[in-house]
DNA sequence: AAATATCCTACTTGTTTAATAGAATTTATA
DNA sequence: TATAAATTCTATTAAACAAGTAGGATATTT
Protein backbone atom coordinates (compact mmCIF):
# COMPACT_ATOMS: atom_id res chain seq x y z
CA UNK A 1 0.00 0.00 0.00
CA UNK A 2 1.44 3.39 -0.71
CA UNK A 3 2.14 6.16 1.97
CA UNK A 4 -0.93 7.97 0.33
CA UNK A 5 -3.40 5.20 0.82
CA UNK A 6 -2.42 4.90 4.74
CA UNK A 7 -2.31 8.67 5.12
CA UNK A 8 -6.26 8.52 3.44
CA UNK A 9 -7.02 6.16 5.85
CA UNK A 10 -5.59 7.74 8.81
CA UNK A 11 -7.28 11.33 8.08
CA UNK A 12 -10.08 9.59 7.55
CA UNK A 13 -9.95 7.89 10.81
CA UNK A 14 -9.27 11.55 12.07
CA UNK A 15 -12.16 12.77 10.44
CA UNK A 16 -14.49 10.05 11.75
CA UNK A 17 -13.97 11.16 15.56
CA UNK A 18 -15.65 14.70 14.78
CA UNK A 19 -18.23 13.44 12.92
CA UNK A 20 -20.55 14.90 11.92
CA UNK A 21 -20.36 17.81 14.93
CA UNK A 22 -17.51 19.24 13.80
CA UNK A 23 -14.56 19.69 10.96
CA UNK A 24 -10.80 19.57 11.26
CA UNK A 25 -8.20 21.77 9.46
CA UNK A 26 -5.14 20.03 7.11
CA UNK A 27 -2.84 21.38 10.03
CA UNK A 28 -4.19 19.86 12.50
CA UNK A 29 -4.72 16.34 11.03
CA UNK A 30 -1.17 16.45 9.59
CA UNK A 31 0.32 17.87 12.96
CA UNK A 32 -1.52 14.94 15.02
CA UNK A 33 -1.51 11.98 12.36
CA UNK A 34 2.26 12.38 11.60
CA UNK A 35 1.28 13.39 7.66
CA UNK A 36 3.58 15.97 5.72
CA UNK A 37 1.18 18.65 5.55
CA UNK A 38 1.28 19.54 1.58
CA UNK A 39 1.00 15.95 1.08
CA UNK A 40 -1.85 15.78 3.02
CA UNK A 41 -3.55 18.43 1.38
CA UNK A 42 -3.42 16.63 -2.59
CA UNK A 43 -5.21 13.32 -0.58
CA UNK A 44 -7.84 15.51 1.16
CA UNK A 45 -8.36 17.23 -1.92
CA UNK A 46 -8.64 13.61 -3.81
CA UNK A 47 -10.42 12.31 -1.02
CA UNK A 48 -13.15 15.33 -1.91
CA UNK A 49 -12.70 14.33 -5.85
CA UNK A 50 -13.93 10.80 -4.60
CA UNK A 51 -16.69 12.22 -2.82
CA UNK A 52 -15.77 10.91 0.64
CA UNK A 53 -15.45 14.02 2.27
CA UNK A 54 -16.48 18.12 1.33
CA UNK A 55 -14.46 21.11 2.64
CA UNK A 56 -15.16 24.46 3.70
CA UNK A 57 -12.54 27.33 2.72
CA UNK A 58 -11.51 30.42 4.20
CA UNK A 59 -10.48 31.36 7.86
CA UNK A 60 -12.13 28.51 10.26
CA UNK A 61 -12.82 26.14 7.46
CA UNK A 62 -11.59 22.77 7.70
CA UNK A 63 -12.14 18.87 5.75
CA UNK A 64 -15.17 16.85 7.07
CA UNK A 65 -16.69 13.55 6.31
CA UNK A 66 -19.50 13.65 3.77
CA UNK A 67 -21.14 10.21 4.83
CA UNK A 68 -20.79 8.20 8.45
CA UNK A 69 -17.68 6.43 9.11
CA UNK A 70 -19.10 3.21 9.16
CA UNK A 71 -20.58 3.52 5.33
CA UNK A 72 -17.11 4.40 3.94
CA UNK A 73 -15.31 0.80 3.00
CA UNK A 74 -11.61 0.39 3.07
CA UNK A 75 -11.77 -1.09 -0.50
CA UNK A 76 -13.25 2.07 -1.96
CA UNK A 77 -10.42 4.01 -0.66
CA UNK A 78 -7.93 1.59 -1.55
CA UNK A 79 -9.01 1.58 -4.78
CA UNK A 80 -8.88 5.42 -5.36
CA UNK A 81 -5.09 5.99 -4.66
CA UNK A 82 -3.72 2.60 -5.20
CA UNK A 83 -6.23 0.96 -7.86
CA UNK A 84 -6.45 -2.60 -8.35
CA UNK A 85 -6.94 -4.62 -4.95
CA UNK A 86 -5.75 -8.04 -6.87
CA UNK A 87 -2.38 -8.44 -7.17
CA UNK A 88 -2.68 -9.96 -11.24
CA UNK A 89 -4.75 -7.52 -13.63
CA UNK A 90 -6.43 -10.33 -14.93
CA UNK A 91 -8.68 -11.08 -11.81
CA UNK A 92 -9.33 -7.44 -11.11
CA UNK A 93 -12.77 -6.73 -11.01
CA UNK A 94 -12.16 -3.03 -11.42
CA UNK A 95 -8.93 -2.63 -13.31
CA UNK A 96 -9.19 -6.07 -15.51
CA UNK A 97 -6.49 -5.78 -18.16
CA UNK A 98 -5.60 -9.93 -19.72
CA UNK A 99 -2.25 -10.60 -19.78
CA UNK A 100 -0.49 -10.32 -23.01
CA UNK A 101 1.54 -13.25 -22.41
CA UNK A 102 -1.28 -16.05 -21.38
CA UNK A 103 -3.16 -17.28 -24.44
CA UNK A 104 -6.19 -19.14 -22.16
CA UNK A 105 -7.23 -17.58 -19.31
CA UNK A 106 -9.86 -19.70 -18.01
CA UNK A 107 -7.18 -22.69 -18.03
CA UNK A 108 -4.72 -20.33 -16.50
CA UNK A 109 -3.64 -21.85 -13.29
CA UNK A 110 -2.26 -18.32 -11.57
CA UNK A 111 -5.26 -17.32 -12.80
CA UNK A 112 -7.32 -19.43 -10.62
CA UNK A 113 -5.06 -19.04 -7.41
CA UNK A 114 -5.21 -15.41 -7.47
CA UNK A 115 -8.97 -15.11 -8.44
CA UNK A 116 -9.08 -16.78 -4.91
CA UNK A 117 -6.84 -14.71 -3.20
CA UNK A 118 -8.46 -11.45 -4.52
CA UNK A 119 -11.97 -12.58 -3.17
CA UNK A 120 -10.80 -13.31 0.11
CA UNK A 121 -9.27 -9.60 0.16
CA UNK A 122 -11.80 -7.80 -1.14
CA UNK A 123 -14.55 -9.35 1.24
CA UNK A 124 -12.49 -8.05 3.79
CA UNK A 125 -12.08 -4.73 2.26
CA UNK A 126 -15.58 -4.40 1.25
CA UNK A 127 -16.37 -5.15 4.40
CA UNK A 128 -14.75 -3.36 6.94
CA UNK A 129 -15.09 0.86 6.87
CA UNK A 130 -13.73 3.52 8.55
CA UNK A 131 -15.08 3.07 11.88
CA UNK A 132 -13.12 -0.17 11.79
CA UNK A 133 -10.27 1.75 12.15
CA UNK A 134 -10.91 3.82 14.87
CA UNK B 1 2.30 -8.66 -8.64
CA UNK B 2 6.02 -7.82 -10.81
CA UNK B 3 5.66 -9.00 -13.86
CA UNK B 4 9.30 -10.85 -12.77
CA UNK B 5 7.77 -12.47 -9.80
CA UNK B 6 4.53 -13.67 -12.64
CA UNK B 7 7.21 -14.85 -15.12
CA UNK B 8 9.09 -17.01 -12.54
CA UNK B 9 5.33 -18.47 -11.49
CA UNK B 10 4.90 -19.69 -15.27
CA UNK B 11 8.65 -20.85 -15.80
CA UNK B 12 8.39 -22.99 -12.41
CA UNK B 13 5.20 -24.57 -13.59
CA UNK B 14 6.76 -25.40 -16.98
CA UNK B 15 10.03 -26.87 -15.76
CA UNK B 16 7.65 -29.03 -13.04
CA UNK B 17 5.59 -30.35 -16.74
CA UNK B 18 9.01 -32.24 -16.76
CA UNK B 19 9.85 -32.50 -13.48
CA UNK B 20 12.09 -34.88 -12.56
CA UNK B 21 12.60 -36.42 -15.93
CA UNK B 22 14.29 -33.97 -17.84
CA UNK B 23 15.03 -30.37 -18.00
CA UNK B 24 14.41 -27.18 -20.35
CA UNK B 25 16.07 -24.21 -21.48
CA UNK B 26 15.67 -20.95 -21.50
CA UNK B 27 14.56 -20.52 -24.99
CA UNK B 28 12.54 -23.05 -24.99
CA UNK B 29 10.59 -21.78 -21.62
CA UNK B 30 10.82 -18.33 -23.08
CA UNK B 31 8.93 -19.25 -26.73
CA UNK B 32 6.33 -21.65 -25.37
CA UNK B 33 5.56 -18.98 -22.11
CA UNK B 34 5.92 -15.84 -24.14
CA UNK B 35 8.80 -14.94 -21.68
CA UNK B 36 11.69 -12.05 -22.80
CA UNK B 37 14.74 -14.12 -22.98
CA UNK B 38 16.87 -12.14 -21.37
CA UNK B 39 14.78 -11.20 -18.81
CA UNK B 40 14.19 -14.72 -17.96
CA UNK B 41 17.77 -15.71 -18.16
CA UNK B 42 18.01 -13.26 -14.77
CA UNK B 43 14.81 -14.78 -13.37
CA UNK B 44 15.87 -18.11 -13.71
CA UNK B 45 19.23 -17.04 -11.84
CA UNK B 46 17.73 -15.28 -9.04
CA UNK B 47 15.66 -19.15 -8.83
CA UNK B 48 18.54 -20.79 -8.55
CA UNK B 49 19.91 -18.77 -5.83
CA UNK B 50 17.12 -19.28 -4.22
CA UNK B 51 17.49 -23.34 -4.29
CA UNK B 52 14.29 -23.32 -5.79
CA UNK B 53 16.08 -24.90 -9.28
CA UNK B 54 19.29 -26.74 -10.66
CA UNK B 55 20.98 -25.79 -14.57
CA UNK B 56 23.59 -27.24 -16.41
CA UNK B 57 25.60 -25.37 -18.43
CA UNK B 58 26.92 -25.69 -21.61
CA UNK B 59 25.24 -27.32 -25.19
CA UNK B 60 22.50 -29.49 -24.07
CA UNK B 61 22.01 -27.91 -20.42
CA UNK B 62 19.32 -26.34 -19.34
CA UNK B 63 17.30 -25.61 -15.95
CA UNK B 64 15.10 -27.92 -13.56
CA UNK B 65 13.59 -28.19 -10.39
CA UNK B 66 15.46 -28.83 -7.34
CA UNK B 67 12.27 -29.81 -5.45
CA UNK B 68 9.02 -31.22 -6.36
CA UNK B 69 6.51 -29.29 -7.08
CA UNK B 70 3.82 -29.76 -4.67
CA UNK B 71 6.59 -28.63 -2.08
CA UNK B 72 7.22 -25.24 -3.60
CA UNK B 73 5.12 -22.71 -2.05
CA UNK B 74 3.49 -20.22 -4.22
CA UNK B 75 4.17 -17.87 -1.01
CA UNK B 76 7.99 -18.16 -0.94
CA UNK B 77 8.36 -17.68 -4.57
CA UNK B 78 6.50 -13.99 -3.92
CA UNK B 79 8.94 -13.25 -1.09
CA UNK B 80 11.60 -14.01 -3.16
CA UNK B 81 10.58 -11.66 -6.36
CA UNK B 82 8.40 -8.91 -4.90
CA UNK B 83 9.12 -9.29 -0.82
CA UNK B 84 6.45 -8.80 1.94
CA UNK B 85 3.40 -10.27 1.09
CA UNK B 86 1.63 -7.64 3.60
CA UNK B 87 -0.08 -4.92 2.89
CA UNK B 88 1.28 -2.94 5.56
CA UNK B 89 5.15 -3.17 6.35
CA UNK B 90 4.01 -3.20 10.09
CA UNK B 91 1.75 -6.31 9.82
CA UNK B 92 4.82 -8.17 7.83
CA UNK B 93 6.44 -11.35 9.23
CA UNK B 94 9.39 -11.42 6.98
CA UNK B 95 10.00 -7.96 5.94
CA UNK B 96 9.05 -6.46 9.10
CA UNK B 97 8.93 -2.13 9.50
CA UNK B 98 7.94 -0.15 11.95
CA UNK B 99 5.64 2.61 10.72
CA UNK B 100 7.37 5.70 11.41
CA UNK B 101 3.91 7.82 11.66
CA UNK B 102 2.38 5.62 14.02
CA UNK B 103 3.22 5.95 18.08
CA UNK B 104 1.28 2.58 19.39
CA UNK B 105 0.94 -0.36 16.79
CA UNK B 106 -0.88 -1.93 19.35
CA UNK B 107 -3.70 0.49 19.14
CA UNK B 108 -3.78 1.06 15.53
CA UNK B 109 -6.76 0.26 13.58
CA UNK B 110 -5.31 0.12 10.21
CA UNK B 111 -2.38 -2.92 11.61
CA UNK B 112 -5.51 -4.74 13.23
CA UNK B 113 -7.28 -4.96 9.40
CA UNK B 114 -4.20 -5.25 7.42
CA UNK B 115 -3.38 -7.99 9.65
CA UNK B 116 -6.11 -10.04 9.32
CA UNK B 117 -6.32 -9.36 5.68
CA UNK B 118 -2.35 -10.60 5.57
CA UNK B 119 -3.25 -13.85 7.21
CA UNK B 120 -5.99 -14.98 4.81
CA UNK B 121 -3.32 -14.23 1.99
CA UNK B 122 -0.27 -15.77 3.50
CA UNK B 123 -2.78 -18.77 4.67
CA UNK B 124 -2.88 -18.90 0.32
CA UNK B 125 0.17 -18.46 -0.61
CA UNK B 126 1.63 -21.14 1.77
CA UNK B 127 -0.95 -23.54 1.06
CA UNK B 128 -1.03 -23.16 -2.76
CA UNK B 129 2.16 -24.95 -4.49
CA UNK B 130 3.82 -24.93 -8.07
CA UNK B 131 1.51 -28.07 -8.87
CA UNK B 132 -1.67 -25.99 -8.23
CA UNK B 133 -0.84 -23.63 -11.11
CA UNK B 134 -0.44 -26.45 -13.79
C1' DA C 1 -7.82 44.87 4.81
C1' DA C 2 -5.69 41.10 6.94
C1' DA C 3 -5.45 36.62 8.26
C1' DT C 4 -6.59 31.96 7.39
C1' DA C 5 -7.64 28.12 4.93
C1' DT C 6 -8.47 25.36 0.83
C1' DC C 7 -7.34 24.75 -4.14
C1' DC C 8 -4.35 24.11 -8.08
C1' DT C 9 -0.28 23.35 -10.97
C1' DA C 10 4.21 22.34 -11.44
C1' DC C 11 8.49 20.57 -10.08
C1' DT C 12 11.97 17.48 -7.89
C1' DT C 13 14.42 13.57 -6.28
C1' DG C 14 15.00 8.98 -5.76
C1' DT C 15 13.57 4.25 -6.56
C1' DT C 16 11.65 0.56 -9.08
C1' DT C 17 10.24 -1.90 -13.20
C1' DA C 18 10.96 -4.15 -17.25
C1' DA C 19 13.64 -4.92 -19.89
C1' DT C 20 18.25 -4.98 -23.34
C1' DA C 21 23.29 -5.67 -24.46
C1' DG C 22 27.40 -7.84 -24.58
C1' DA C 23 30.81 -10.53 -23.05
C1' DA C 24 32.63 -14.48 -20.01
C1' DT C 25 32.26 -19.14 -18.77
C1' DT C 26 31.15 -23.94 -19.14
C1' DT C 27 30.06 -28.19 -21.55
C1' DA C 28 28.86 -31.53 -25.27
C1' DT C 29 30.02 -33.23 -29.54
C1' DA C 30 31.69 -33.53 -34.26
C1' DT D 1 40.53 -29.80 -30.21
C1' DA D 2 37.69 -26.45 -32.37
C1' DT D 3 32.99 -25.12 -32.48
C1' DA D 4 28.54 -24.49 -31.17
C1' DA D 5 25.36 -24.15 -27.56
C1' DA D 6 24.06 -23.01 -23.31
C1' DT D 7 24.30 -20.65 -18.75
C1' DT D 8 26.41 -16.75 -16.06
C1' DC D 9 27.67 -12.10 -15.03
C1' DT D 10 27.81 -7.04 -15.21
C1' DA D 11 26.19 -2.98 -16.88
C1' DT D 12 23.00 0.09 -19.00
C1' DT D 13 18.60 2.14 -20.22
C1' DA D 14 13.97 4.27 -20.60
C1' DA D 15 9.84 4.87 -18.51
C1' DA D 16 6.94 5.03 -14.77
C1' DC D 17 5.92 5.74 -10.01
C1' DA D 18 6.47 7.33 -5.11
C1' DA D 19 6.87 10.70 -1.90
C1' DG D 20 7.14 14.60 -1.28
C1' DT D 21 8.07 20.21 -1.94
C1' DA D 22 6.98 24.98 -3.64
C1' DG D 23 4.40 28.79 -4.64
C1' DG D 24 0.70 31.09 -5.80
C1' DA D 25 -4.59 31.50 -6.65
C1' DT D 26 -8.94 31.54 -4.53
C1' DA D 27 -12.38 31.79 -0.99
C1' DT D 28 -14.00 33.04 3.65
C1' DT D 29 -14.02 34.99 8.23
C1' DT D 30 -13.09 38.59 11.34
Amino acid sequence: MSKKCKYAFKALAHLAKSYPDTHCQTAEIARVENIPRKFLELILLDLKKGGFVNSKQGAGGGYYLVKAPETILLGEIYRLFDGAIALLPCVSLKFYEKCKDCPDEVACGLNRVFLQIRDQTLKLMLQKTVSDIL
